[in-house]
DNA sequence: TTGTACGCGTTATCAC
DNA sequence: GTGATAACGCGTACAA
């Protein structure tokens, strides 16, 4: 069932079922209808592939995702697939893991397939150092790159993102103004949005005059990012001797962790020990009480990559970098 | 840069280039060679949308998902894509939710866009009546299923799943044999899954010659899903008199929200209530003591998923039906 | 308003 | 082994 079935049966030329296929240009009603009846009498469905091979499109947009298991970035998934859909586009999806070689590979795969664009979903796809980003500027000289979560000037990417640096600031300054006093940051990922989150929480120390102490950051091993993993990692942290009043962590799952070693220690939350998580994502639901957690407008910054790329394909101009507030969600965890 | 500037710059016919590019016919070594390094030196990729309207495919699976912001359905998307991608296969995402008129939109699309397959996650995709299956039969008709737990019997349609009967019986028998008199089962799901775990918890008593108590079986709302949520309901299933000392669940969040119902009352686990969920997902291990769980082998299940998938489209037969066996994994919530 | 004819970039079937 | 050439199914100038 092609084009010239249908242009046959309707008795008209195939130049005509294509206008009507797509809406455009200036068509008899009487033979639109027409053809459109037999169409849908027959069951035609236009070949995507013969389209896509004239269009140069198949509306088709790639999603990069360092790890679809991941509760944030599947929730962004979710929420960036069907806004894409209400778009009529479809997404293909590219489970790329952390790995420099691996992104690429990514990319480049996707590149072949001539998606109509790509979202890069959290920052972990740029690289501190440039060098590293060539894939990037190369991507962005064929199709428009939308950035989720991550900063990076350059032509045809376009950036959507939270103020993290602020947002942990505000998140600091919170658990200062409600006494806590050695607040201790534990973090994950070194990736731009790691740093601007720790130069947030430093910032806030700083802007009160108070110390910096190093012994209170830390950096919790990649590969082990269970919460019971995260858990003794604290408990390891206590033994060395170190004391704190409050945690406040890039992730939800590190404060989950964190509640955990509350209840084994026998800390009650909030009088004991403040904690404070990042995402605002079901984790913080989990514990009891409840995570105070930044809500950083995952659905906001979700829907607002998907606009943005309509637009930018639309050959509309789109700002070039979007930076929304986080909110504090108070509950239980925190004074 | 196509197929003719590669030929022409080789000397060579496009049909020599279409040969070196498929591996396949018998091309002199010279000849490759040479072909070979003009493509690379032109940086030369195949056009895919060319390739697919000649070979009626571009490797592409269709992967639909009710919701991929669930836990359990990210870690399977996670598995199967990276798992596909090792064929060099594509996926294509459809979020569908659970409304057959979206289901049915779903599959539509994805068949418009001439994936080659699809694999559809959980039972949520098999209507109970099967007049409501229509969608299944006719997709089957023009490319290989793959059911992802779930069971359709039906040409063309192949089913991937664990034995939940076996497994919410196995665990029944576990809390009965550990003691527990009083077993709380709470669902989300009337699905096909969802009735499979319920037999099994029947079974279990049923088989002992105990009675099945209809008012200790609990159907969740499906609306309200967030722990709090399930934290409330089973606070007021115990406001509403009934006993029990034991909780078990057809998933790990609603488990989750069984422990904070026996933080707030001050029930420990496991000596004053057992709580036993499903998956074996990381919500699992966020309550402290962390929450014995069904293990239902989704990293398995996903591989063979997909070499089901592979062994269809290279046209070798598969088993219609594969069943794989749970497992309990005991943890601190249950003795 | 409608139709003709060509282009899109491959693959595949023939000949040679 | 290699080279013409016909599909593949659709979009679209251009002509009518």
């Amino acid at each position: 069932m092609n084009i010239y079935d249908i242009s046959e049966k309707a008795g008209v030329s195939i130049a005509t079922v294509s206008r009507v296929l797509n809406g455009s240009s200036r068509v008899s009603p009487k033979t639109r209808e027409h053809v459109l009846a037999v169409m849908a009498e027959q069951g035609y469905v236009p070949n995507a592939f013969a389209r896509g091979l004239g269009l140069k499109s198949m509306k088709t947009i790639g999603l990069l995702c360092p790890n679809a298991a991941d509760a944030y970035l599947s929730q962004a998934l979710n929420y960036l697939e069907r806004a894409f859909r209400v778009h009529e586009y479809d997404c293909l999806l590219s489970c790329t893991g952390k790995a420099l070689a691996d992104r690429r590979k990514g990319v480049e795969l996707l590149l072949s397939k001539h998606v109509d664009g790509m979202v890069l979903m959290g920052s972990t796809f740029v690289e501190d150092q440039d060098a590293g980003n060539e894939y990037l500027r190369n991507a962005a000289r064929k199709l428009p790159l939308v950035l989720l979560n991550a900063s990076y000037p350059c032509d045809n990417v376009f950036c959507v993102l939270c103020d993290d640096y602020r947002a942990t600031m505000e998140a600091t300054n919170y658990l200062l103004d409600t006494g806590c006093k050695d607040i201790l940051y534990l973090y994950h990922s070194r990736n731009y949005s790691g740093q601007k989150k720790l130069a947030g929480y430093r910032a806030a120390l700083e802007n009160r005059g108070l110390p910096v102490r190093e012994n209170l950051i830390r950096f919790l091993s990649e590969d082990k990012t269970s919460v019971p993993d995260i858990r003794d990692d604290i408990l390891a942290i206590e033994a060395s001797g170190i004391h704190f009043d409050a945690v406040l962590s890039s992730e939800d799952i590190i404060s989950v962790g964190a509640a955990k070693y509350a209840r084994v220690v026998h800390r009650r939350m909030p009088d004991s020990l403040s904690i404070i998580g990042y995402n605002n994502s079901s984790y913080s639901l989990c514990c009891e009480p409840e995570l105070t957690s930044m809500d950083n407008k995952l659905e906001t910054l979700c829907n607002h990559c998907v606009s943005t790329m309509m637009a930018v394909l639309a050959g509309q101009d789109a700002p070039q970098k979007t930076v929304f507030t986080a909110e504090l969600v108070k509950r239980g965890s925190t004074r």
